[in-house]
DNA sequence: AGAGCGATGGCCT
DNA sequence: GGCCATCGCTCTA
């Protein structure tokens, strides 16, 4: 995005609006498509964090790769609730990656949001995101499902919390505006970082995205 | 540009 | 004990 619409969009009074639970009742792998291109909104202590989603990937039931293929455990358990809710596991010692729970109550299905264009509280997110020092670019920022939620401020104290409301929201893709969204633009792929089940096309990303982690 | 690898800790069998 | 929906660094090209 260019620099002045950028900064159009960083002055702006926050429109953004949540997305009501009917959005979230598609089937899982309907969802994971149209997640893409809505907007990730974090309000916390008064700022707003917004990233575009760019790429995602859908974890079924009946699928080897998904945490509820053998059915409800402490960690999975609120992937069998109520759709539209926040699922953040944690991963490889030392990461957090959240999903989208979907299906109605009762399946274990959601879908993880892999990376996210920066819209809003850029410097706050490179802040969170300095470990070593160094000044990363914005593309480097949100292309993760780990870097994602070091950068939009999130944790474990999301798991399980309504995305239907503040202070954690997906706004529709109208947002900045009408035709900011081309549908013919999502491209489809396998899931990255797994074994079993890894033929399936199950991964969503948008085409010549610079923001999405892997072409 | 891509392969290899260590860090690091919870989960489930 | 083995696995893991990752990341950043190093080494080779």
């Amino acid at each position: 995005m260019d620099p002045i619409r950028q900064s159009k969009i960083e002055n702006r009074k926050i429109p953004f609006k949540p997305l009501p639970r009917s959005f979230y009742q598609a089937p899982t792998l309907q969802l994971a498509k149209d997640l893409l291109g809505t907007f990730l909104v974090h309000r916390s202590r008064g700022v707003s964090t917004i990233g575009r989603i760019v790429e995602t990937e859908a974890y079924l039931q009946d699928d080897p790769a998904c945490h509820a293929y053998r059915g409800s455990t402490p960690r999975t358990r609120v992937m069998f609730g109520p759709p539209g809710h926040a699922y953040l596991y944690f991963i490889y010692g030392m990461y957090w990656c959240f999903n989208v729970v979907s299906a109605p109550p009762g399946t274990g299905e959601a879908v993880l949001v892999r990376a996210l264009e920066p819209i809003h509280g850029i410097e706050g997110m490179r802040r969170r995101r300095a470990g070593c020092g160094k000044r990363l670019s914005d593309k480097a920022l949100c292309n993760g499902p780990g870097k994602l939620v070091i950068a939009m401020g999130m944790g474990p104290r999301q798991n399980g919390i309504d995305l239907t409301k503040p202070p954690l929201f997906l706004a529709g893709r109208a947002a900045l505006g009408p035709d900011s969204f081309d549908p013919r633009h999502i491209l489809t792929g396998t899931r990255i970082g797994i074994n079993k089940a890894a033929q399936h096309p199950y991964r969503f990303y948008l085409r010549n995205n610079p923001f999405v982690s892997k072409r």
